[in-house]
DNA sequence: CTAAAAACCTGATAAATATCAATTTTTGAT
DNA sequence: ATCAAAAATTGATATTTATCAGGTTTTTAG
């Protein structure tokens, strides 16, 4: 496998402050895998010892519910950390990170992870800036969850989604969801999800061809 | 006023974790000030030039919505510090801090805690540890609103008051808050909150008086 | 202590959303 | 390419929640 410190990904998160000694340790360290689509690389519940860097491929981190519901709370594309809140707290991962598509990570251990942080404190700051972003991100999340309407959370994760992955081609939104999948992400019934995006459609607001979504009117979803 | 390194406060929060020289720097540049009910003391927006430390009262932490209601996203206590998440992200504000009794709290300017990051890995860490736990809380909400039904929701945000202020004498949740309040915690409106109070008492699993709520029936609660 | 304001409560009704059931379409593995 | 399984769709209906309007009680400022 490659070396992190040439690694195209590091300029893209917060390893691109660890200086070239940091990064040649992450290297001796790591080691690559491969996840297929659906499958779980980080089990709720589990005790995480490594974070890992998403190569490519696109995912979504999930909380299971007790009634059995699944709630997608946040979705992952290529430079992002997967499960450095866990390594960081020390505490058991929250979430359960799912494969949308197949996925190349890198597993850095999490002794290295600390060792930086204790050497470098730019690094320590940056994590720090990230979290702390990430903090403010669910903030948002939890106001909107519980003051819009289901109508409002679908428009405005459309557009979230636009944010995060872009579009294709042809203009579709970068990202393939079930019906389920998007429901499960605002926190519907599959059946409302699937009514309001018809609704939204009729609207001209989108175009929708099976899983691909394109966003027509960006302006009128803004509202 | 007193000295932080002899402050009661600081075994209640990360700054247990500074050494003598450090919260002696703190002491030097800090200020003290009185916060008087239904005011706020960060407000939405702002960009902050330090962080609070909660000696005494209890505030909210809200964020104001486009359709002019107020989604109350956490609840602090004595020894919480407030704005940190801004001041060590470097964003403004995303919720304005507002105090639900006077409070009392000390100001340390960013600049003081910026050089405790910088000087103190263990320090650090403690922060990066304090905010993921937050992170994971918030993430937790996000799939409480989402997918939870109102009651649920409510009778959850009592059990939380409860672990976080503790109860009274007599037994009673030590917080007071509007039934406004309790509507805009759960993301519901005033009229429904009030409705669901009537029938958990109704239901004998509270006990109301006014703004003072005692839980009579834990167990049934939880479902 | 007292008046005004704010908060609280209740009923009636409307709107949003969930659930259930049945059918059609799409996807993925061979 | 084929077929079973999964996903998507639609309609009918039930449930939850919001809104509006009115009256009552509590809190707060002077």
């Amino acid at each position: 496998m490659g070396a992190c410190e040439h690694c195209f990904i590091k300029n893209k998160n917060e390893f691109s402050t660890l200086i070239f000694d940091e990064l040649e340790a992450f290297t001796l360290s790591k080691t690559t895998l491969s996840i297929k689509k659906g499958d779980d690389i980080v089990t709720e519940g589990h005790v995480m010892n490594g974070v890992y860097c998403l190569r490519s491929g696109k995912c979504k981190m999930s909380k299971l519910n007790t009634n059995g519901k699944s709630q997608i709370v946040k979705f992952l594309r290529q430079g992002n950390i997967l499960g450095q809140r866990s390594v960081l707290s020390e505490e058991p991962s929250g979430l359960t990170i799912t494969a949308l598509e197949d996925m190349e990570v890198c597993f850095i251990p999490k002794k290295k992870i600390m060792e930086a942080i204790k050497k470098n404190p730019i690094f320590s700051l940056q994590l720090i800036k990230n979290i702390s972003h990430q903090l403010n991100e669910a903030n948002e999340s939890i106001s909107m969850m519980a003051q819009k309407s289901v109508k409002e959370r679908l428009a405005d994760v459309l557009l979230q989604l636009y944010r995060i992955f872009g579009s294709d081609s042809e203009g579709f939104i970068d990202i393939k969801l079930t019906r389920e999948e998007m429901a499960n992400t605002i926190g519907t019934a599959t059946e409302s999800a699937i009514r309001l995006l018809s609704s939204f459609k009729a609207e001209g607001l989108l175009e929708v061809k099976g899983r691909r979504i394109k966003i027509l009117d960006k302006d009128a979803l803004e509202r």
